[in-house]
DNA sequence: AAGTAACCACACCGGTCGGTATACTGTCAG
DNA sequence: CTGACAGTATACCGACCGGTGTGGTTACTT
């Protein structure tokens, strides 16, 4: 069993030496300390470059945001395919709490949660550049959901991968702000139940 | 039936007339564009009050965040107080309901989900002094709704209770990110359908 | 009458923000 | 040989940030 959303395969554009040096260093610290305290003055410094070089290859702090959310979804995805391959889910419902047992793996090690998340609110714009990355990656593990339980023929699809979206989402918040360690277990043994309990079409 | 947790019942610090339309502009500003982005300058000129003002009354912005955040929790409650009043639950698990069903009201009218959320994602330290109003608020409700399961005679209130919290704060997360207009009333209905199956003591 | 709390107007502070300009160096392909 | 490209270093820009200081005006209290 496997992943049935095709995602955006589009390659990531290739990037200088110092490109990614700036990438990599912008991501540790987007993610950790937050996008808007991080200037650009600091993430130059942390990847040992020019601010002139930053600009040359980003153009600005909003495109670089843009290209930070876009590598931490693309390294997203791989995760999953790499903890898809690990479990080797049988069915589609094993596919699914397989991608909430990633979750617990996701989030070790980290207290910020969800990168998507937290530069969804500190962006705030709807217009803003990194905005359709954000709405994106969500949307795509719900409709993820949505084509593995139409695949395993239960009923209603829809209103169930609406539920076990709020579960994942719920679990992400729920870790960093109400400092819930047990949020993805807890999400996990509930999508177990509700999947358990559900009706067949 | 009425709910069961007290909450911080101390009185609000009476305002003056300016520190009340300080406090006014704050909260509207805050929830409204995000914490980081609005100036000290932006809120006094939206009070119609002078800089010196707003830090004779408040002392700092960072002060001025939590009196922003500690009323939005006080204004939270009341505002449950009112719904449980309307709905008239006659049980725990109505009360439970309830807490769900008045989640659609809050959110109604609104793009940007939970001001706690948003401001613990915006202010990241947690060492803030509002970092205590922000926790304290997703504590209680989910040990309200632990109290309820309790009263209801329900097995193993902490597991419940989690899960209705991870629901509650999917729904607003998702209402937010991922642009889910009705994840308010999908969690109700999640968590109608949770209640019912679960086992009693 | 004196004091005090609550305000106003306004000017000012050092620091940081995102972003730009200028000028120079190394490397590699046509 | 000669561009073009990737990179360095440094200086600069206006705008805005949170926060302070000075001085003056009401209005209510003691």
């Amino acid at each position: 069993m496997r992943l049935l959303v095709d995602r955006d395969v589009s390659a990531a554009a290739p990037l200088t030496p110092a490109g990614e040096r700036i990438l990599t260093a912008a991501s540790t610290l987007f993610y950790e300390r937050g996008i808007r305290v991080v200037g650009v003055d600091a993430i130059a410094a942390a990847a040992e470059v020019t601010k002139k070089t930053l600009y040359d290859r980003f153009g600005s702090k909003d495109r670089l945001i843009a290209a930070y959310l876009d590598r931490r979804n693309r390294v997203w995805h791989a995760f999953l395919d790499e903890q898809l391959a690990e479990r080797q889910p049988r069915t589609p419902e094993e596919v699914i709490l397989a991608l909430f047992a990633a979750l617990t793996d996701w989030l070790a090690g980290s207290r910020n949660g969800c990168g998507f998340i937290n530069a969804s609110v500190e962006l705030a714009a709807p217009d803003h550049p990194a905005m359709p990355v954000i709405v994106g990656q969500k949307q795509w593990i719900r409709s993820e959901f949505e084509a593995q339980a139409t695949l395993a023929g239960l009923a209603d699809p829809g209103e169930l991968a609406d539920r076990l979206l709020l579960l994942h989402e719920g679990a992400l918040v729920s870790f960093r702000v109400a400092a819930m360690d047990r949020a993805p277990e807890v999400a996990a043994r509930a999508a177990a139940d509700l999947l358990a309990g559900w009706p067949r079409a």
